[in-house]
RNA sequence: GGUGGCUUAGCUCAGUUGGUUAGAGCAACGGAAUCAUAAUCCGUGGGUCCGGGGUUCGAGUCCCUGAGCCACUACCA
């Protein structure tokens, strides 16, 4: 077989918080694949990095009264090391806050620079926040059709206009009306490349994932921005001072960094895999990020005259108990807390049960997690290893003898599968592979009881020895096809064997008439209660890991007089009817009783209010807003509510004793 | 509402381009075994393949339609 040459990438994990349970199944998936693909004598190279730059990073140290450098640093030590206690071993783990990957964005933009162009952006600036706005952060009136409160670049009625248009404009976060800055913005021009994309999507994606392209590459291709002013933690762009890379350019180019990173320190070239037509690149992401890495992303390097990838690989989400990881549930389960109650092997094992070659999200059952390990792992092959290598090392002396006739085809047959089995790593079909390893184990405790070796060792131990022999030698072709899987695992096996790292070859050969060493415990079962433990943990976790910060308090507002906060004219309104909007997934519509004048109010609580439990209800109104045209009607005042939205909103109610229709001031 | 995806045994999942009687593991039940850190083996039961229609000699598989769930997206004045 000729050597292959290939590298290898999972997504960059941002800085800003824990690995947990559901990034590993791209790092598990991807270290087996990688671990197949080394086993099998291919130069194969895994590199990942940190993400550590964008606006949420920089938000979350000046929160935490440290330099986003700082920051990013205690994030690379906790990553790496939650990393290598699952066994995930990458040939490089870089970061893209590295000068290897500045030079590398510096590189590539001036290679790019064909498609590039920069153009003067007018935007809303807002001087009290001391940032530019984005679209969605300004509202104002339509300049096309004059509906109020808009969002910058398109209204209600389907009339688009650039933010700098809009009339009255305010900044949503503070309110203060914006002024206009010009700034230069730097684009990457998409639509020369559909051709090349049009190409390139239908062979390297998966078949569900190019469907899903194909709706974005029949719409336009618009200019992507690609850069960010300052304040922003980034790469700032030479020639552009106050201009910084958007983090979505530096964080792909990070793979290029990693890979370089790497090159310099084994005295290589990372051109060998980047720009050559001899090495393969693969990228595993999971499908919220397919956008980036099928569209920019291969426009980007062919831009930039480098390879382009051979396959972006994308997999599903992770679910626990059929459902999103829930903090109040416990299953919002962190790397570490994990491994501080069970070991890499189980997850390990359960994923590769668990995982095929596409785009469909896994569920972790953690009750399935425990039967599946305990009674396949344990009870079906580490059993094989257990019964046979315990009787030969204790009434046997330890020595293997030959292979009998009666085991020479349960022996074939187990090394027979090697290449259906690697066909199935290859694919990622690691579930299938699992099945075919599983059937290996069944047959050797089948065989195992047929001979019955603890009846014939008494009588005739040499026969003993042959069944004893078979089994060991069936058990370490498994533990070979399993080893891309479960590599500390196979250590021992292969201690066990007195034996050299396992290539994948090695289910070819056949041990005989030699020593084994003592049985060493390969794996225990997994206690309920170590899987109680980690729910109660996670439960208990600080609420750091996933999005954004915390609660937002947002600054307070500009003073206003008393005269000018008189004109809101707030009312007590008492909900007569409330019925969910079909079509909606976040309206609720509301009648209000204002003392002798009702009014209909379209809310956006319906996913934190049933409409029954709100009927008889007094709440607070704000009666003179000017009345909104909306797809499912007018909306004649709005429902005062806090919280961050979604199901986290709460409507306020007055005291006991308050009228509707009664002003409140 | 739009787009894409999913729905097969109590649980987790296989089911090639349509082709005998729809499969596996776990769980359940019955039995055997006692080498193995309670781990094994044999057997049994268990299904409206989400519902409805259609194409076909033949549909879990193809087409239409409905429902439920998931993701992205729109609606929160």
């Amino acid at each position: 077989m000729t050597q292959r040459k290939i590298l290898v990438t999972s997504a960059l994990p941002y800085a800003n918080g824990s690995i947990h349970i559901g990034h590993l199944v791209e790092y598990l998936q991807t270290d087996i694949w990688v671990r197949f693909q080394k086993m099998r004598g291919h130069e194969c190279r895994y590199v990942c990095a940190d993400d550590t730059h964008g606006t949420p990073i920089m938000i979350r140290a000046r929160q935490e009264g440290i330099t986003p450098e700082a920051l990013i640093a205690n994030s690379y030590a906790e990553h790496t090391q939650d990393f290598a206690d699952f066994e995930i071993a990458f040939d490089n783990y870089s970061s893209t806050n590295s000068e290897h990957n500045r030079v590398l964005c510096n590189e590539i933009s001036a290679a790019m620079a064909d498609h590039t162009e920069w153009l003067p952006v007018e935007q809303a600036y807002c001087d009290t926040c001391s940032m530019f706005l984005p679209d969605r952060f300004v509202r104002g009136t339509c300049p096309a059709c004059g509906l109020q409160d808009q969002y910058g670049d398109s209204c209600d009625n389907g009339d688009t206009y650039q933010p700098t248009e809009l009339l009255d404009p305010a900044c949503a976060t503070c309110g203060t009306a914006p002024s206009r800055k010009s700034a230069d913005h730097l684009f990457f021009k998409l639509e020369p490349f559909r051709a090349f994309l049009q190409e390139w999507v239908p062979g390297h994606t998966q078949q569900e994932i190019a469907n899903k392209l194909q709706e974005w590459l029949d719409g336009e291709l618009r200019p992507w921005d690609i850069s960010r002013p300052e304040p922003y933690f980034g790469f700032e762009i030479p020639g552009h001072p106050g201009q910084y890379f958007y983090v979505w350019v530096d964080a792909p180019i990070g793979y290029i960094g990693a890979t370089r990173e790497w090159a310099e320190r084994e005295g290589r070239d990372y051109k060998e895999f980047w720009q050559s037509e001899d090495a393969e690149i693969y990228h595993f992401i999971g499908k919220d990020i397919v956008y980036f890495h099928t569209l920019f992303w291969p426009a980007m390097l062919k831009g930039a005259g480098y390879s382009t990838p051979s396959s972006v690989f994308v997999h599903g989400f992770l679910t626990v108990n059929g459902e999103k990881m829930s903090k109040s549930k416990g299953t919002f389960i962190s790397a570490r807390t994990y491994l501080d109650n069970l070991g890499p092997m189980y997850l390990r094992y359960y994923y590769a049960c668990k995982l095929g070659g596409g785009v469909e999200d896994i569920d972790m059952n953690l009750d399935d997690f425990i039967k599946r390990v305990n009674s396949d792992l344990i009870g079906k092959i580490t059993n094989v290893a257990s019964r046979g290598a315990q009787m030969l090392y204790k009434r046997l002396d330890g020595q293997l003898g030959s292979i009998p006739k009666n085991g020479t085809q349960l022996l074939r047959d187990a090394q027979c599968r090697a290449e259906t089995i690697a066909a199935h790593y290859e694919a990622r079909e690691y579930s299938k592979a699992i099945v075919q390893i599983r059937e290996i184990a069944e047959s050797a405790n089948r065989y195992f009881d047929e001979q019955q070796p603890w009846v014939t060792i008494k009588s005739d131990p040499e026969a003993a020895r042959g069944v004893m022999t078979t089994v060991l030698n069936v058990f370490r072709t498994i533990a070979i096809y399993l080893k891309p899987v479960l590599p500390g695992y196979v250590e021992k096996v292969e201690a066990l064997f007195i034996e050299e790292p396992y290539s994948w070859d090695s289910a070819q050969q056949t041990l005989e008439n030699r020593a084994i060493a003592a049985y060493t415990h390969l794996a225990s079962r997994i206690e309920h209660k170590a899987i109680e433990a980690i729910i109660e943990a996670s439960r208990q976790a600080p609420l750091e890991p996933e999005p954004e910060p915390e609660v937002k308090i947002e600054p307070i507002a500009d003073e206003v007089s008393f005269d000018e906060f008189m004109k809101v004219d707030l009312r007590v309104a008492k909900i007569v009817k409330a019925e969910a909007i079909e079509k909606a997934n976040k309206l609720l519509r509301l009648t209000v009783d204002l003392g002798g004048e009702e009014r209909q109010i379209i809310a956006g609580i319906k996913q934190a209010y049933k409409p029954e439990d709100l009927v008889g209800r007094l709440t607070v109104v704000v009666a003179n807003l000017a009345p909104r045209t909306m797809k499912f009607g007018v909306s004649e005042g709005m429902v005062l509510a806090a919280g961050e939205g979604g199901a986290e909103l709460m409507i306020l109610s007055p005291d006991d004793g308050a009228k509707p229709g009664q002003r409140i001031s």
